[in-house]
RNA sequence: ACAGUUAGCCAGAUGGUCGCAGUAUAGCUAUGAUGGCUAUAAUGAGGAAAGUCCGAGCUUCAUAGAACAGAGUGCCAGUUAACUGCUGGUGAAGGUGACUUCAAGGAAAGUGCAACAGAAAAUAUACCGCCUAAAAGGUAAGGUUGAAAAGGUGGUGUAAGAGACCACCGCUUGUUUGGUGACAAACGAGGCAUUGUAAACCCCACUCGAAGCAAGGUUAAAAGAAACGUUUAUGUUGUUCGCAUUGUUUCUUAAAAACACCGCUUGAUUAUAUUGGAAACAAUAUAACUAGAUAGAUGACCAUCAAAUACAGAACUCGGCUUAUAGACUAACUGUCAAA
RNA sequence: GGAAGAGUGUCAGAGUGGUCGAAUGUGCCAGUCUCGAAAACUGGUGUACUUUAAAAGGUAUCGUGGGUUCAAAUCCCACCUCUUCCG
């Protein structure tokens, strides 16, 4: 799991972050960031009723965060990340959405090879 | 061997690497705060956690108040904290059978409804018919309609007919016996009057105050703006009475006006044994403490087990009901066929 | 987590247990009008299966499955889907 100091949690961080924050999609994911305001970088993911029943929800975010804590080292770390899955993602196995997750960070331009 | 009925049980396991949650111990740090970080230890979703359909605990709301309205239940006995639950029985229906199912009080307290068709839909003014020569009547056997037509079948009887009378069956009702009781059986009596519908209103008997952990409480509590109101407003399910509070509500800013902490997990608890009971269940003894999150904890990868998983994720807590469910197992019983 | 409400032709939306496949509007089709269109006016029109040369007909269907009733879109029970409210 992430340390508590790099989740996200207040609904208004949320709101701030989609309301100010840069959007991009790829394959049924999609990510908006912005430049973080606190010590660390801070990650939420989100999972709407959708995409199914809670079992299927419960799943895929822990695929989301495994996938995320891999990435953990190689992303820029002055930014705040929110990931949102869409319909369709419940069908995908843990590492096409890993490997989704990468291509989505390099479209960014935020993944930092050199760390 | 095949086909079934009932009851019960399991819900992938083992090992390795990384990672999460609260708890306990130790150390470091220092917040408005019971905070934050590191290490070690043991622990960490279900049989339905689901639907929210019933019932309770718990909390708040005048005194837990009054009346009317409203809602629910409905064979009998037992059981439970409580229930529309459960257990056993009675009756009815279904099945060859093991067995299963049932909102199963009252239509003779009253009201309503029964379309179309039909003579007539419940007070029979009787259409065709039958009978008396006709008139005026008698008749409810036969006909047609309909979901339903005024006890049924066979005889006696008659002008023709009719429970008018008789036998059997059904119905109503009385007594006796058995049973705690629902009810059953036996023996008589009536001579059939009074169709169906109460999951139509209703009557009878019993039960129900309301809202729900987003309940509610604790600490702290700065500045600004708007709306309503001056005995109104708000709360107490609907209405009326009665009662309580004195401002109430909303928005913006700063971690924040709770997003902190308590409520929160030791409980009608779980496991085993004994006793009582036909069973549901109850009593006693011993042992155990077994999730408590708040953007919300169980995941990722590898190996082995022939193969490999269904329905599905705790959110204050229990007892039921209902619905979903791969695969595997145990016990008792029934029917058919074959062989001895 | 808790509390409410809804589901009917393509779409919207009425509907006392009985002549209800079901008012009305909209959409679609045909006609009148016009040089041609639009608007207006008139008429028709749900779906599936079945039967027939065709017309006319038959059966089922008001989210799904049961029940009560002679009879259910309507009454009762269970389930499914959708919507709203409570910080």
């Amino acid at each position: 799991m992430l340390k508590k100091e790099n989740r996200l949690k207040k609904n208004k961080h949320f709101k701030y972050i989609y309301k100010n924050g840069e959007t991009k999609v790829l394959n049924k994911l999609c990510l908006t960031y912005i430049k973080t305001k606190f010590k660390t970088y801070k990650v939420g993911f989100s999972v709407s009723k959708k995409i199914g029943k809670s079992v299927v929800r419960n799943k895929v975010k822990r695929r989301l965060r495994q996938s995320f804590i891999c990435l953990q080292n190689q992303v820029n770390k002055k930014y705040n990340y929110i990931f949102v899955a869409r319909e369709g993602i419940e069908n995908m196995s843990f590492l096409e959405i890993k490997e989704n997750m990468k291509n989505l960070i390099k479209k960014c331009e935020l993944l930092n090879e050199n760390i």
